[in-house]
DNA sequence: ATCGTTAGTCTCAAAAAGAGACTAGCACTA
DNA sequence: TAGTGCTAGTCTCTTTTTGAGACTAACGAT
């Protein structure tokens, strides 16, 4: 098929190294399913700047629900990149902080987010492009 | 309180910038909440390396639906980080191929994929130790 | 006595995702 | 010439996920 022969030849004799992917059991999809919720990255960011409580997060990130706030924490700790500490106190307070591993992570992630700032411009005006090519 | 008072110094003079996030309309949360998919990071490795065509990528994603494909691909191409072109063969052909700005994206996307590929066992362990603590 | 504060949990409704049938036009085969 | 398969989707139905908001329990302050 032409339309295949003009775009094999990227990667010569290997054709799709795809194969080595094994997509289900996949380190990349098990670690990034993760991370990617609505609500990770956001979490992540607060907590690598300094530690905060329950009621902190939820007022800082004001449209989070309680729910959804309690059960992203839960997941960021099983794998490892916040933890939890509860303090004795009357009402008791429960403070969460960043892991090294979280940390680790952090430092990659913090580059793609920097880009979503710099590149906002250029999504907002390939949207407008692409909503103005569909209505005709 | 101690509590507060023992964590506070760590940005002195500001306490909290968070007051420059601005948690509605934050371009990091407007792009993010794109890419963050379950499949979006999935078919962006794919197109990086080549382009592909519906059929292709649905192959190489066994467990994606033929709706989520669609859809996510729409998304991706709406937010200017990939190109659909139409090919006028018998049956319809389209390929999808990565733009420059979904390359420019991907830099630092990528090194996010390869932390989580390094840092799986970390995460594994992670998530036997809390589910260990859990079941006491 | 009542109110506010803590960190959640619980329930119900709404939104999103998954599974799979279905389309149309052409090629190949029997 | 009927049957089968290919293409890139769409449509519908069910299941899962998410969101909104009421509720808890113990203590301090008013």
């Amino acid at each position: 098929m032409a339309l295949n022969a003009s775009r094999k030849p990227v990667l010569d004799g290997e054709e799709c190294d795809m194969s080595g992917w094994d997509m289900n059991n996949c380190p990349v999809r098990d670690v990034l399913d993760r991370i990617a919720g609505k609500w990770s990255t956001l979490l992540l960011e607060a907590l690598a700047r300094q530690p905060y409580r329950f009621g902190e997060l939820r007022r800082l990130v004001p449209d989070i629900s309680q729910r959804m706030l309690t059960q992203t924490l839960r997941d960021l700790q099983r794998d490892g990149y916040i933890e939890r500490e509860v303090f004795p106190t009357k009402p008791p307070s429960v403070e969460y902080r960043m892991t090294d591993l979280g940390r680790s992570l952090f430092e990659p992630l913090s580059k793609v987010l920097r880009w979503a700032e710099a590149n906002h411009p250029s999504v907002k005006a390939a949207r407008v492009k692409y909503d103005e090519s569909e209505l005709a």
